[in-house]
DNA sequence: CCTTTTTGAGACAGTATTGTTTCATATCTT
DNA sequence: AAGATATGAAACAATACTGTCTCAAAAAGG
């Protein structure tokens, strides 16, 4: 039915051009087909513009984000636990974020990635707002801050991972450390 | 001696490219001039290039982080109370980071700019050794990810204080308790 | 007041990138 | 195997931005 070809180019492109991308948002489409190993006639059939491609990026990351939440979201978890867990989940993946937080002032996106964005936003929230209602997280901090706070460290564990300063499993686990009780000492 | 007119444009253009390339790192240099109330032509005789331009933002931007530092490094503030004080000092100058942090990826920086940020980042490294060996900090956590997310929560702060979702002393007393202390309530 | 210097406006060439189109070739589907 | 379709290479126009230059006007300094 559908050719093995759109499928394979669109495939190389679009790892391609997050690979790219992400190390410089300013790369020409050129350097993009170039590391995609296809034309770049091919690269503008697949997306007419510039600002599709990264849209195309932008909603597959958003929906890898999404797919990593969801079997979170079906499951009972609830709070801190729940949380503890999206961190683990959403680790591997944090150069995503990294992408959609870099190109965040690049590009206007429209209605269907910011929904997308606002979804995974909004899920978050949710827990946070449990946890506190638990009394597991602290109720005098703005949720709005957490998530920030949560969205940061994500960014931050990405960044030292991309410039191999730690191992991930030990960035694991400071990140869970430094979000739940903070970088004081624990005797202090 | 020095013509008034050169210094009105310099800091005209300075303000004004900050603050342009701050929203959109993409914006031509025409934008700027015209925001700076200035003619084009006289941009280039200030800054032959555009990466002059945006080092010369840097400068500032670090040199303007580098002596809100300087009087804590020379009172004799140590550990948990070097950092809190710090905190206070740079949520004002929050929006530097930003944009340093944005750039950092568009600009290949010459040494010079490299060692005025090593420098502010050796400084705060500094700071959290001690700590970690008064016992104040946690000697668990790597100091390089501390300065990590140090970095990452002022820009969360600004990011917020920018689009005026809370207010900065909120902001400011939210960023300590997280930090020190984490989001785990207290009574967890 | 007179000289020097900066400025703004505009024209200018150079360059890089975008996006389109064509056509022969290679690869797929059936 | 045959027809359909995606691809690569290349040429192409359009655009946008960069950086340079000139010149008259304005503003500074002594």
């Amino acid at each position: 039915m559908t050719d093995r070809r759109i499928q394979k180019s669109n495939r190389a492109l679009l790892d391609a051009s997050f690979q790219v991308l992400l190390k410089n948002p300013h790369a020409s489409l050129s350097e993009v087909a170039k590391q995609a190993e296809v034309g770049r006639a091919t690269l503008y059939r697949h997306f007419p513009t510039r600002e599709n491609l990264i849209k195309a990026i932008a909603i597959e990351s958003l929906q890898l984000i999404k797919n990593s939440m969801t079997p979170i979201v079906t499951s009972d978890l609830q709070g801190k636990a729940a949380i503890h867990r999206m961190v683990k989940v959403l680790l591997p993946i944090a150069d995503r974020f990294h992408f959609l937080q870099m190109i965040w002032t690049l590009v206007e996106f429209d209605q269907q990635v910011w929904r997308l964005y606002e979804e995974q936003m909004a899920t978050i929230k949710c827990w946070i707002l449990q946890g506190q209602r638990q009394g597991v997280l602290n109720p005098d901090l703005a949720a709005d801050w957490i998530v920030s706070v949560l969205d940061s460290m994500l960014y931050s564990a990405s960044w030292i991972i991309a410039n191999n300063m730690m191992e991930t499993t030990q960035i694991e686990q400071q990140l869970l450390q430094t979000l739940f009780e903070g970088i004081q000492s624990n005797e202090a």
